[in-house]
DNA sequence: AAGGGCGTCAACCGCAATACT
DNA sequence: AAGTATTGCGGTTGACGCCCT
């Protein structure tokens, strides 16, 4: 492996400083994200334009949370990676202040080698603790479920006769969350799902998202 | 106390997609 | 339209810290 430091074409590598932290920090805080190439440049960085992206976007960004995925994020990653697989920065999209590095990581250290009984031990530990603590709540692994177009129309509008068809050649997926006691519409796709990828960041409801019903802060 | 094993996380790499000229 | 530059994504690696023997 290189050593940390040696810069190979120019670039430093390794660990960023508190020093080059600052630098980066106050220079896109004062010209905004972007021209990743240039901030390298401008911000006096000797650093690569990708390696500058990646450190805001991963560890400098504001309004990056901290600190242990809680249970609830843990069945919105394991509910949306059943869907979507490795697409991690769409999950991500979907927790705010989770970094899709982090959502990775995350997935490859629990869910990826999870194979010891011990492990599965300490993960039986932490439902029973999350019970405890939310008696009310259903264990966290069946805690929702993907409901059809008609059964999550007539979900969210309390009505059963108010179900209505899915759109033709479009299939909505609809996660029921006991948490929040909602339905979250979540994605439109094909009922081909050959061409699912066109399709899937076509988010039904993004203001609904992020007005509050995923506010997770709220739940810790 | 030492050291080996394991888990976690930050950061790098290569590739693909997109934007720009 | 084609070539080049930039950005974004997913996979992988390596350092570090903790725990167990």
């Amino acid at each position: 492996m290189m050593a940390w430091g040696i810069p190979e074409q120019g670039w430093r590598k390794g660990p960023w400083t508190p020093e080059e932290d600052k630098l980066l920090a106050e220079y896109v805080n004062l010209h905004g994200e972007g021209r990743w190439s240039s901030v390298s440049r401008c911000a006096g960085l000797n650093r690569s334009g990708k390696s500058c992206r990646l450190r805001w976007v991963n560890y400098l960004r504001p309004g990056l949370k901290r600190g242990q995925i809680t249970p609830q994020e843990e069945g919105i990653i394991i509910e949306l990676h059943a869907l979507w697989g490795n697409k991690w920065s769409t999950i991500a999209r979907y927790l705010p202040g989770r970094t899709d590095n982090e959502i990775k990581n995350y997935w490859r250290t629990h869910f990826k080698k999870e194979k010891s009984s011990q492990k599965k031990e300490k993960r039986k530990a932490q439902v029973l603790k999350q019970k405890q603590q939310h008696p009310q709540a259903k264990p966290i692994e069946h805690t929702s479920r993907v409901l059809s177009y008609t059964e999550a129309t007539a979900a969210i509008s309390e009505d059963s006769s108010k179900a209505t068809e899915a759109p033709q050649g479009i299939q909505e997926m609809v996660f029921m969350y006991p948490w929040v006691d909602q339905c979250l519409p979540v994605m439109m796709m094909p009922q081909d799902t050959a061409s699912w990828s066109a399709h899937e960041q076509a988010v039904v409801d993004d203001e609904l998202l992020w007005g509050g019903l995923w506010n997770l802060d709220d739940n810790c």
